[in-house]
DNA sequence: GGGATTGAGCACCAATTGGGTGCTATTTGG
DNA sequence: CCAAATAGCACCCAATTGGTGCTCAATCCC
């Protein structure tokens, strides 16, 4: 069995690949079924997956014969973190918080005394921050690095502390 | 519904409950008893994990009557990526594949012609960094920063192009 | 030595989640 | 009007995870 820590749903996966043949044929109307001819898909998940894309403002689409899908934006301008949360949710690292939301049921069962929520919530936030550093541009064009990609997760971690200060990183 | 490309099973964090309780008590032998009394987790639960990371080489123990457990090796010396390997197992970003594990059976269902493969499974093995990069000592003190988690996972995804080259961080 | 305490090892059940499909309505082009 | 193609549900099935029961083995204390 392996890790399901950085799993993505089938869900997004598909997503990802109809994603990256639109850009491919970006400022073409791409349907369903091309993109389900291309790749050996279950064409109706790939159609479920583009219509929340859809509703998430990612892609655009028209109905009707000769209609289908194209980027809604160009594709610089979308991020991965944006796809993971239209087709995922918005991302929790432990389950004992969601920022605040959905606080009014259950609520963390490990409470006040909870030790890991606050390092775990940083380093969620590191993550998620790669995830919104990455385009689907440089996605789609693995020449292209995503170099600025840490810059913004550093920018999101370094606050913990001072840096290059009393830890030893070669221990 | 909230993402789980984050999540974390409920063993991983009884588990870093456990595990920052035992950097508490280091160099004591702590019951999980002791652990199940402090915090409101499934004793039962917590229990199976601490043989998880026993077994993992995380944590040691001592049967019989005054027995439990301690840290297998100092708290800077135990990674977070190795705890979440030991309790989830080995990481995959995408289904397709397992870095060469697993390929009797399904294979990749998207074969040749999976346009996501590559670019994502360089975008995990920076999450994984991440957490390799991160230890158990960082987690229990809040105040210390994991400032080298940052250029491990950049060691490992900076390869994907030249550094510092063409491509603009500021965009 | 005997009993209480505590971890080890399995097997197993129950609840949640995710993958996938059926069906129908609506829009659009020919 | 018919065919193509998306929109919107509702639903089922398989897999994973959360959690528990039971038994054995080691250790301490009396």
């Amino acid at each position: 069995m392996l890790n399901p820590l950085l799993k993505l749903t089938k869900r997004t996966e598909y997503g990802l690949i109809a994603l990256l043949h639109l850009v491919d044929r970006e400022g073409e109307i791409v349907s369903v079924r091309e993109v389900g001819d291309r790749y050996p898909v279950p064409r109706r998940l790939l159609a479920e997956t583009l219509k929340d894309l859809g509703r998430a403002g990612i892609v655009e689409s028209q109905r009707g014969a000769g209609g289908g899908y194209w980027l809604a934006r160009p594709a610089e301008a979308i991020t991965l973190g944006e796809i993971v949360a239209a087709l995922e949710g918005a991302p929790s690292l432990t389950s004992c918080q969601d920022l605040g939301a959905a606080r009014t049921d259950g609520e963390c069962d490990v409470q006040e005394v909870c030790p890991i929520r606050s390092p775990l919530t940083r380093l969620r936030q590191g993550i998620w921050a790669l995830l919104e550093g990455t385009t689907l541009r440089s996605l789609a064009n693995t020449s292209l690095h995503p170099t600025a990609l840490f810059s913004s997760a550093q920018a999101v971690v370094a606050p913990l502390g001072p840096a290059g200060q009393g830890e030893d990183p070669a221990a």
